[in-house]
DNA sequence: CTTGCCGGGCG
DNA sequence: CGCCCGGCAAG
């Protein structure tokens, strides 16, 4: 476990899906990193690996488009005087450990690649899809080159607190999200359903985000519903009333635990798909559709990827694409989910295993298994995803009970008849037997098999 | 407890 | 084999 090539899968991470980058938005990362930049230096504290990463941006790594909400940072850095609240002015944050200029120059960089990461989760294998955002920089090349060092570094960094991690995310501050991209690559099989939804997904976040549209947010914590009109506000209410306002990484995950909706969608439905979404990803991850995808497992992912770590940071969760997924306009969302759960469970519990058991009698003794045989094969087929799903995180186990996913599988193993031997001793048929025909004072009419205990002739079932 | 039968033993 | 029966499991 321990060490992973870092290069391989933080690098990457830099997407090039989103590269819509305007000056303004580039003023506005600026702003957010500088702010990071402040905080920097507590949440690097606690994990020590992650300094690297950390100078350059410590950033909360999605990067409000759009709209620059002084919320954002405040969370974070309560200390910090300046407030960041008029992206006009980057460079007034002073604090930052080198000299402005250079800060300025890193920090872009680290923002666009941050930016672009969080957008598409996809481009984790393609580390050209890095510097596709980049260009945008006016700055250097050499700086690019240099940021793509350090992202690297983090890398591996991240990586490493990953391994370690891996049952704890909150050590590392290894937020769940990061779980995404494994998830996303490991997982294989991809049904023709999760599939079409996964597109639709990710063509409805993608509008989404395009257009900027406004919308609540949504507290996805398990038995919490609550619904906030800012993202600050939903950061803490989750940071305070969830994830507790002691932890330094709540900082950033709050932003897993909500997540925002249009107005139009009822709230209802994005907890539906979200919880959806665990198994969802276990059926077809492939599709990294870009953070929006990530948001949708976020939830479930994170349990899962414990190496995966770092490279998609917390960061893009939901906040800052926001939507993320769960508002998708109504038809997708609402289709999605019912179709998820119930397609899947039902397949999962004939599919296979019918097939796997020989049952000699139709009797019950097929059936029994099959449950036994699903859950296992689901789990290996995702084998490392899925037990670290389950395993780890709380939020993740707490979603996946809330939906019952678990619970209803568990359920099956336990209701299962586990009449386990099938001795193919034939149930009590209906057919009435020489005994009961004839009655035991006649015996002499029974077949001979009655007579001798054996399986009626006579009357067979 | 009653039934239906499997598994065995005996001749 | 033909006959019987001990014993188990389902009802």
């Amino acid at each position: 476990m321990a060490t992973k090539r870092p290069g391989e899968r933080t690098s990457p991470a830099a997407g090039p899906t989103d590269t819509r980058q305007s000056g303004a938005e580039i003023q506005e990362t600026l702003v957010y990193m500088q702010c990071c930049g402040q905080e920097a230096p507590n949440m690097t504290e606690s994990n020590g690996h992650r300094n690297i990463m950390n100078r350059h941006h410590q950033v909360p790594v999605f990067v409000p488009r759009g709209r620059t909400e002084a919320g954002w940072t405040h969370p974070a850095a309560p200390q910090q005087t300046t407030t960041p609240t008029v992206p006009s002015c980057p460079v007034s944050a002073p604090d930052s450990f080198r000299s402005p200029g250079s800060v300025e120059m890193d920090e872009i960089m680290a923002a666009m690649v941050l930016t672009s990461m969080s957008c598409s989760p996809v481009v984790q294998s393609s580390p050209q899809g890095q510097n596709d955002p980049v260009p945008g920089s006016s700055s250097g090349g050499g700086d690019m080159e240099c940021g793509g060092g350090d992202m690297e570094c983090g890398g591996g960094d991240l990586s490493d607190s990953g391994s370690s991690g891996y049952w704890s995310w909150d050590h590392d501050n290894v937020s769940p999200s990061l779980s995404l991209s494994v998830i996303e690559m490991d997982s294989s099989p991809d049904e023709g359903l999760h599939t079409e939804l996964e597109q639709g997904v990710e063509l409805n976040v993608a509008k989404r985000s395009k257009s900027s549209f406004r919308g609540a947010y949504r507290c996805l914590w398990p038995s919490c519903g609550k619904v906030l009109t800012s993202s600050v506000g939903m950061k803490r209410h989750v940071r305070v009333m969830h994830l507790g306002s002691g932890s330094e990484q709540s900082h950033r995950e709050e932003d897993f635990y909500y997540t925002k909706f249009s107005c139009k969608a009822p709230p209802a439905l994005v907890p539906a798909l979200s919880s959806h979404v665990p198994w969802a990803s276990c059926g077809s991850p492939p599709d990294p559709g870009p953070g929006p995808g990530s948001c949708l497992q976020i939830p479930s992912s994170t349990s899962s990827s414990p190496s995966g770590s770092g490279s998609s940071r917390p960061s893009s969760g939901p906040g800052s694409t926001p939507g993320s997924a769960p508002d998708q306009p109504s038809p997708l969302s609402q289709s999605a989910p019912s179709s998820f759960w119930q397609t899947d469970h039902p397949y999962q519990a004939c599919t296979p295993l019918q097939v796997t058991v020989s049952c000699h009698n139709s009797a019950p003794c097929c059936w029994t298994p099959p449950p036994l045989t699903v859950s296992n094969q689901h789990n290996h087929h995702n084998s490392q995803v899925v037990r670290g799903r389950c395993r780890s995180v709380s939020v993740g186990e707490q979603w996946l009970q809330q939906n019952s996913a678990t619970n209803r599988l568990t359920t099956m193993r336990a209701a299962s008849p586990s009449r386990s031997q099938c001795s193919f001793r034939k149930g009590r048929g209906e057919a009435k037997k020489c005994r009961k025909v004839y009655g035991v004072e006649h015996k002499e009419q029974w077949c001979t098999a009655c007579r001798w205990k054996k399986a009626c002739q006579r009357f067979t079932d």
